[in-house]
DNA sequence: CTGAAAGCGCTTACAG
DNA sequence: CTGAAAGCGCTTACAG
């Protein structure tokens, strides 16, 4: 029943051996006769052979599958991520399995293990570790990994990110030219992601630089939304509303609109907003939502070949720097000050 | 260098057989002495020693993965189900590897052998195909398969769907009530694909028994927004505006929200707006949008236990029954007719 | 309680 | 030009 290279062999009358030189486009290499291939390849067509690739990496050690790891891949800029990573992949024959850690560093560490065991031939991960040790490890021990969106500083991993420090900085000083002076910064827990981390920081920078200090408040991954009132709740009745917010993130802005329609709050009448990624619906509504955006096709590619070289390169590891990728500012209306 | 099976059996000075009965749980079934299976367990530890998956999948016929293909696991509604079948899978101990179509019949087929080749040990599979043909033969054979959001009538291919005719007949009777008479439907190309269709024809019939036949156009999957920017250029340039709209999906509806803008146009007031599946934003903005939704995470789990009953019992191949789950209409301010 | 052997389906030197 | 053999790393009857 089950059509294997055994059987093709059987029915042309040759060895396997022969079979797999043909199907792996070895005979001319081979110097095996045009006939024999003619041959071999009608039966298995009429068979409809398929080699069985789990066979073939047991026996070549390499599976032709990545791993993709992110904190959510339901997430919109994760599940585009994924979308472009699976595109690159197949133009160079790699299937792509996925995994979710919620940010959870034990998960992320399970998830890492698994993949190994099932042979995928290099992971490309947007970590959620606080401490860079375990990937480091394996990134010296040969194992192709790719940094993707979050970095370790002078880890020596290869990894690719965007300019989110600059990013922050820009949406900052935006802020400030339009004259707010009462930011808030809704930054996401865990704080020592790398990417959210460097946003904060280069807002912060901006506005310290100008003798204002930002509030910041950590909202924790799992429970944006209600966190999100709270503090807002509080605020409200303290009379003591930011007179600008900078979400870090997507789902931090799209929480806070929520909360603030809630409390009858207009943006930016009552309370500017900038965020850091692009969101289809962020040039429809009214207030358009004033962005920092960064080019995930870039980030995809660069981080792709990345992988690659080192799937291909086996025996050099060597250190990589970060690449760091320019990001843009888009001003629309949610950050413009009225008079 | 490789920590093998080999490996581990040598250095505890026991046959390789005796270490898979204890790694694998069976060491009591095979009555293996507890300080035995002690001294094994040491050494995998030490060596931290994790059987490749590959081997053992080759040698058991199961792979524990199962595969996913969608037509672009970047949209939103095919995100969430990626992440939710993750969470599913992983709880039984499977991975799970993707693939998006774009809608292309070829490309599916391709991406079904592929995976097939990978040894799968199942697929979910979000169907772009005009013909079950190719489908059922698979199902037949015994190859696990389940069908989520498109089903084929009569194929016999387990599929785990909404009531898309359902939802598409609640809204029309919705905006009926709110005494519009003039509507458009936004559908999506191919037009064979069941939900889309079903969601259209359900809507259709509603107005066709209030003797109103609902003007339906077709907007190719690929380019969306500039096709409904044509069809709403000409009709504001006719003065023959709809009434009304129904957007069969999401991306539908935010490249109409997008296009109405660019005119100038409001919502509900010059043409109010429904929608088939809920996004974060539609809640938010002014005005928010009505929806009808469908229980994602129940079309998920629904999915997931037929995928493994098949998987666990190859033996007996059943025809199936389409399942169809009840979807829930959220009245928002987008369809409120103004007095 | 434990080991030797076969075999999953391939690919790759090696020999002729 | 082609075939026999070894081996990738496991698991599972089978024998003792």
């Amino acid at each position: 029943m089950k059509v294997t290279i055994d059987l093709i062999a059987q029915k042309v009358g040759v060895s396997k051996a022969l079979v797999s030189l043909v199907i792996n486009g070895k005979a001319k290499k081979y110097g095996i006769s045009q006939l024999t291939c003619d041959r071999v390849m009608a039966v298995v067509r009429e068979l409809n052979y398929k080699p069985n690739q789990m066979a073939r990496s047991l026996r070549t050690g390499v599976s032709n599958t990545i791993g993709l790891i992110v904190s959510d891949i339901s997430n919109g800029f994760y599940a585009s991520m994924a979308r472009q990573l699976e595109d690159l992949a197949a133009n160079s024959g790699y299937n792509v399995v996925i995994g979710s850690t919620d940010e959870n560093i034990n998960k992320e560490l399970r998830l890492i293990n698994i993949l190994r065991n099932r042979q995928v031939d290099g992971i490309i991960l947007s970590s959620s570790q606080e401490n860079s040790e375990e990937l480091e490890n394996m990134f010296k021990a040969g194992f192709p990994l790719v940094l993707i969106d979050r970095y370790f500083p002078n880890a020596g991993i290869p990894a690719v990110v965007a300019e989110n420090s600059q990013g922050g900085a820009t949406l900052a000083q935006h802020l400030f030219n339009q004259g707010f002076r009462n930011p808030l910064v809704l930054n996401i827990t865990p704080s020592y992601i790398s990417s959210v981390g460097e946003r904060t920081s280069g807002f912060q920078k901006v506005f310290t630089d100008n003798s204002i200090v930002p509030e910041v408040v950590q909202i924790p991954f799992s429970d944006i939304y209600n966190v999100v009132y709270e503090i807002f709740s509080k605020k409200v009745k303290e009379k003591n509303l930011p007179d600008c917010v900078f979400a870090v993130n997507n789902n931090l802005a799209t929480a806070f609109l929520s909360v603030l329609s809630k409390f009858n709050l207009a943006v930016p009448d009552d309370v500017a907003l900038v965020c850091f990624d692009d969101l289809p619906y962020f040039s429809i509504i009214k207030p358009s939502i004033t962005v920092v955006t960064q080019p995930l096709d870039v980030l995809c590619s660069r981080t792709f070949s990345l992988l690659m070289e080192q799937i291909s390169n086996q025996e050099k590891v060597e250190e990589h720097e970060t690449i760091f990728e320019p990001v843009t500012l888009i001003t629309r209306e949610s950050s413009i000050k009225i008079k």
